[in-house]
Formats: C-alpha cells, sequence, structure tokens
DNA sequence: TTTAAATAGGACTAATTTGGTCCAAATTAC
DNA sequence: GTAATTTGGACCAAATTAGTCCTATTTAAA
C-alpha cells in the first residue's frame, strides 16, 4: 500500500514527543515508552537508531537519555524516514544500483527520478517543528503555501 | 525503504509496454511476458488485475488479449499505483480509519495529509504516455516545467 | 461442432521483509 | 561500587509479498 514502515512511524512520533516536550532536556528510552505507549524494547531499538545516525544525542549513564542533535527547525521528516528507510526512492530504478533487467524500466528510469525528486522535496519541506502542536498551524500555512503553488 | 511494490513496478513496466507499441492493438500476455521477461504466470496475474480495475480491456477466447481501455495521455501513472496499491497514502493516519492508538499522531495528522496529496499529485501528473519511450523527452520538460515551479 | 487459444478466478506455497524482544557489554553520576 | 543508562547485536515471530498452478469460461476459426 505504498506505506511508510510502521517502526517509521513510530520514530517520526518519537521525534515529535521530543520535540513537543522539552526540547533542550533529555528525554529517557523509559520516559519517552511510557509517554507514547509505544513499547519500551521497540523504543530503545528507534532511539538507537535516531542516535545513531546523528538526528538524536545520547548520553550514556546515569541521568543520562536522548535529546534533539538540533533544533527541530533543522529537522525534516525526510531527514527521519531516511533515517529508518534509506535514501527515499519509490523504485530501485532510481537508485544508483538499478540494473535494469528488462529493457523497457530504462526508457521509465527519468520519468521516476522526477517523480522521487518530487516525493523527496515535499519531505524536505516538512520540519520536525511544524509537525508539534504548538506550531502546527503556522506549519500547515507554510507548507500549503509551498506546494499548492506549483500544482 | 518506502518502495511501491515489485508487483506495481512490473505492472508499470507492463502498461509502458503496451503503450509503445500498437496502443490500438491487442497484445496477449504471451506476447507481453515474451517482451518483458517477466515470467508467463506473473504476467498473467499482473493483466487480469490491471483488466479487472478498468486499465486494460480484455477480450477472451482465440485472437483475444488486452489492450489500453483509453489514451496513454489519460493514465497516470497514480491510476496504476493504485490498481496494485490501493489508495495513495505514506500512513495509515491520513486514511480514513486512523484509530490514533497514540495522542501524539494526532497532531501529526494535518502534516501528513498535506504531504500525501503532494506525492499523489505528483504521481497523478505523470502520464502513462510521457513514460513511453517515444514522448520520454516531451514528457520530461512538461514535467520537470509542472513540479519546479512551485518547489 | 470440435479444437486451440485466450482470459477469469482463485487457491496455494515460498520467500522476504517487518515488527518486536532480549541479552550482555560499556558508560556515567552519585 | 552501584544503579541507571545507552550500545550493539542476535534472534524469533508475524505479516506481507512474490510467484506458481489449476480449473473454468469464452471465442475464433478450421
Amino acid at each position: 500500500m505504498m506505506r511508510i514502515n510502521k517502526l517509521t512511524d513510530y520514530g517520526i512520533v518519537i521525534m515529535t514527543r521530543i520535540a513537543d516536550m522539552d526540547q533542550s532536556g533529555v528525554h529517557t528510552a523509559r520516559e519517552i515508552s511510557e509517554d507514547t505507549r509505544i513499547p519500551l524494547p521497540t523504543v530503545t531499538r528507534l532511539l538507537k537508531t535516531l542516535s545513531g545516525n546523528g538526528l538524536l544525542d545520547s548520553q550514556r549513564g546515569s541521568q543520562g537519555g536522548y535529546s534533539l542533535s538540533k533544533s527541530s527547525d533543522d529537522i525534516s521528516v525526510a531527514n527521519i524516514i531516511e533515517t529508518f528507510e534509506g535514501p527515499i526512492a519509490l523504485t530501485e530504478c532510481s537508485t544508483n544500483t538499478c540494473e535494469c533487467a528488462y529493457e523497457t524500466k530504462c526508457s521509465v528510469e527519468e520519468p521516476w527520478q522526477k517523480i522521487n525528486d518530487t516525493v523527496k522535496n515535499a519531505l524536505e519541506g516538512i520540519s520536525l517543528n511544524q509537525m508539534t502542536g504548538k506550531n502546527q498551524n503556522v506549519g500547515l500555512l507554510n507548507l500549503s503555501m509551498t506546494y499548492r503553488s506549483g500544482m
């Protein structure tokens, strides 16, 4: 159904939640799990991935936890998705590793590249800040202005 | 990796191939299989789905086969994707059956709706004709003008 | 009217991906 | 030193996807 994965969805929920809470503060896996009701083992795994990819800073040990590595204005939905799913590409053909077993695919390659760029641009245009509750309305206005003008 | 399914990809290849060949002619599953090198059983299943959803007309019996149900200008990539994967929606939240088990998801719902609209618009803007070899360059020009102006 | 060439419908299995859990190790504050 | 954390990785279960196969139906043409 051309969905992003559930874990990616969770990842966005978690990032949004951290941004919604104290942005400068440090939050533990347990805290986030209780807050989002996503099971703890799953949350820890997601947090590891997010920090491993530089979207979160981590602090080990007692009183440790995770915090945003940069402002929620500077983190895009595309950043989060790519953390979990790799480069945004609807078909293999649009990645560099295209083998094109069927020759017809190749005539189709460039249009796909454009399609993927469009999708990627859309996702890069949404900041984490726009996903939070506080700034939701502002974010929506910006967003709809951004993409409607071209369609 | 946020990909469309392999079968959907095949579906697009098959439709493109039919559009590339004689558009008004009738083509059998065997012919298309040999042409695209996609295994026959898989091709027959895909063709059944495509005709069942109205993108292809089918004619049974000897001398039968499949043909485009309408002009390749009037068939979009979105049409083909939706045939195999249902409504284009990156998250469940953006469909009508959203249950929002985690309350944070809801603050995120509207941005997602916008994102999905963007993706959907992009895919609706690509016609099958633009995917074919002949009209490739023309199609690309149109496409890039369409979506670049807004980004 | 028989036969061959097609599509139609659906059941079924294998392969792959995804979701989720768990454990042992390393780090840090108190 | 101890408790609270993250880190890294292995592991399994569940769900989805890919692919095949069989039988029925339809149609053109010999």
